[in-house]
DNA sequence: TCCTGGATTATAATCATTCTCATCTAACAA
DNA sequence: TTGTTAGATGAGAATGATTATAATCCAGGA
């Protein structure tokens, strides 16, 4: 089995990006564990490795990878940024009142359907799909 | 037939609201007619009647109508918010590359499936569905 | 008409994110 | 191993959308 580390030099050389020490760490804090991260909070646990690193190179990073398919943005268009390294097509539960994000899975989309009623070109190709609802904690709350 | 002006009061009566005449320019730039609006947008709107008017006040009543129900938020999570008129059950289709919402009819969701793999709690009556893809443009734009 | 609580305004503050630019370093060639 | 250089990093300033503040104003009931 491959070291988390060469895997990431892999991964890197495969984009053509240099494979720092810094977009190590990043990277790893993202897949070591599943679940949906901001800069913020991967900051906070890179900055326990190497506390030199700089908040800008968080998000500039996170960027990078989600740009290359290292990573994926959880939700396209949050306000505010959030990571996941789960590439397996999955799709989100978004509480409209707290905006958590949850996984759910199942074939609940009617891709034949939908794309019938898509405008002309828009482009449908692994689309991913964001129910919006209220969690039960919001939903308890009434 | 009503004025959109009485309309405007009345729904204002039914939530309690103080039907000031800011409220009612706001709303009325909102409903006229069908599309997503900025606040940016509806303040540039609204200006042009009521030139006094603050760009605070028009971010406060948005979401004041919003909770209310008079308009509905087009995406619970967007980084700018968006109100439509447009009440009626439909989806979303976003552009992951630019961020641009247009409505999508059709009914290709499986409730049954989906309230299947949904966790406990969540509260799924009304949910709103935002499909992501590629519009047109920026999919040709490769 | 007068009161009162909610509404409005202008401005300051906030917060996540991005930019700038001086410095540093990974990758490649010698 | 060393030198070169394009690309990466770090610190802090800048940005832009949104929200808070506090003084003033006004809609609706007495």
């Amino acid at each position: 089995m491959q070291s988390s580390h060469e895997q990431f030099r892999e991964l890197a050389w495969k984009c053509g990006l240099a494979a720092t020490h810094q977009r190590q760490v990043i990277y790893e804090a993202v897949v070591a564990t599943p679940g949906h991260y901001s800069p913020e909070s991967v900051f906070a646990e890179v900055r326990r490795r190497t506390p030199s690193i700089s908040l800008a190179t968080v998000y500039k990073n996170l960027r990078l990878f989600v740009a290359h398919g290292l990573l994926r943005e959880v939700s396209p268009h949050a306000s505010t940024l959030l990571v996941e390294g789960n590439l397996e097509p999955h799709h989100h539960l978004v509480c409209t009142r707290c905006k958590a994000v949850q996984d759910v899975e199942g074939d609940f989309i009617n891709y034949k359907k939908l794309s019938r009623h898509a405008p002309r070109g828009f482009d449908l190709t692994q689309p991913l799909v964001e129910v919006f609802g209220l969690c039960r904690r919001c939903s308890a709350k009434k």
